[in-house]
DNA sequence: AAGCGTTTGTGAAAAACTTCACATGAAGGC
DNA sequence: GCCTTCATGTGAAGTTTTTCACAAACGCTT
């Protein structure tokens, strides 16, 4: 059975709606009411024509001769990309890296909280204050399922990765932000998103070479 | 004209051909001196086909019937990365996030070294020893031109993003690693690669609730 | 030295994604 | 109320990327 009759939106366009989203939200604060898709795609580095197929994915919104309306745009992209609701994340591997997206106040604001962290050793020395606990790797699979966490960022060393990967799936986390250097092996209903440092260096590097 | 005889390599095989070291890499740890195309694909997360695609832009280094040579194959690719030799880069924005990808020991390994960071209030009292100098934004200009730098990391508030990518650029910077969630503008021979962690998140949070 | 099993390299097909071209609809002036 | 202007929405065309299918080539065994 169909799930009713919504045409599949791909990755890509998501990521775009994202950056839409964050456009628009300039917008707003800078009191514009309205934006055409000219306009909108330039803040948002694409093409007139690639903005308004991403948005035809699931609605039409605009108007013709004036285009659309900056507040209604967001509220209907926010909705398709369920960031309406602010979602619990939890850390894993609180080392530099990981202390740093703790202290990192853009989330919120962006409707996510991340309510805790696990670090094989909670209770080292941190130079830096932060709000949320750090508790043990023991701890972890039951704060998972009490809290229903589905979205965990992992920030622990290569070697220790996919052990982790495994227990967060194992508690029910469904989603994974993966900050290791290494590629993470998964059910097929878990989505993983890696950001791997070195290898956008390395990116760069080549193609300013070329 | 066509610039020598060589196919134009697109992006995303080069994002993969950094994937593919990695994975090299951990094979030549554990003394693997020959692996196949499926071994390593799976490895990488890809398809067998795709590895050999990939591997097909720029030349044929595997055995029939055996696999490729893990150190030749590392080789190579690093050749055609240009990883070989290590690129100076600079890191604009010490707050939080700028803090910790400057105390973050993962570049030198991957051939990137971070040489200095530039901030608005370098002397402002940071609770982590770094060892790299943090230097005032006036000092930015001349400091690119004299060590030659061409990436630079850019972690600065979204307000300052903009015009600092603009100095970066006019001082010679080439490729820019930018952590600010704007998208920037820059001339079409400036490359720039974008880490949004809250779009990161954003994308996440909507695969899993499909 | 020939045959067998294995794995690469690659043209061709398929799928995914982007861009084009233009008809359509809305707002505002005359 | 009609006409002009502007910008959206969208089928079709184009491009890029991925996957398929299979011939060619190598090592190993006999």
């Amino acid at each position: 059975m169909k799930k009713s009759g919504r045409p599949v939106i791909p990755r890509k366009t998501i990521y775009r709606l994202s950056i839409y989203l964050r456009c628009l939200a300039r917008l707003r604060e800078n009191s514009i009411g309205t934006v055409s898709s000219e306009a909108l795609a330039k803040a948002a580095g694409v093409k007139p024509t690639q903005l308004r197929k991403d948005l035809a994915y699931f609605g039409t919104f605009g108007t013709r001769g004036l285009g659309y309306d900056v507040n209604e745009l967001s509220l209907k992209i926010s909705d398709e990309l369920g960031t309406s609701s602010l979602q619990p994340v939890i850390l894993v591997g609180v080392g530099n890296l990981g202390l740093a997206l703790l202290s990192y106040r853009g989330f919120e604001k962006e409707g996510f909280e991340i309510i805790a962290a696990f670090d094989a050793e909670p209770r080292r020395k941190r130079d830096k204050e932060i709000k949320q606990p750090i508790l043990g790797m023991d701890e972890m699979t039951s704060f998972i399922r009490e809290h229903g966490v589905k979205m965990a960022i992992l920030s622990v060393p290569a070697a220790a990765a996919q052990v982790v990967a495994n227990r967060l799936i194992e508690s029910g986390v469904m989603g994974i932000l993966n900050f290791s250097p290494i590629v993470l092996a998964v059910p097929e209903d878990v989505m993983v998103n890696n950001v791997n440092l070195a290898i956008e260096l390395e990116n760069l590097s080549y193609f300013i070479q070329s």
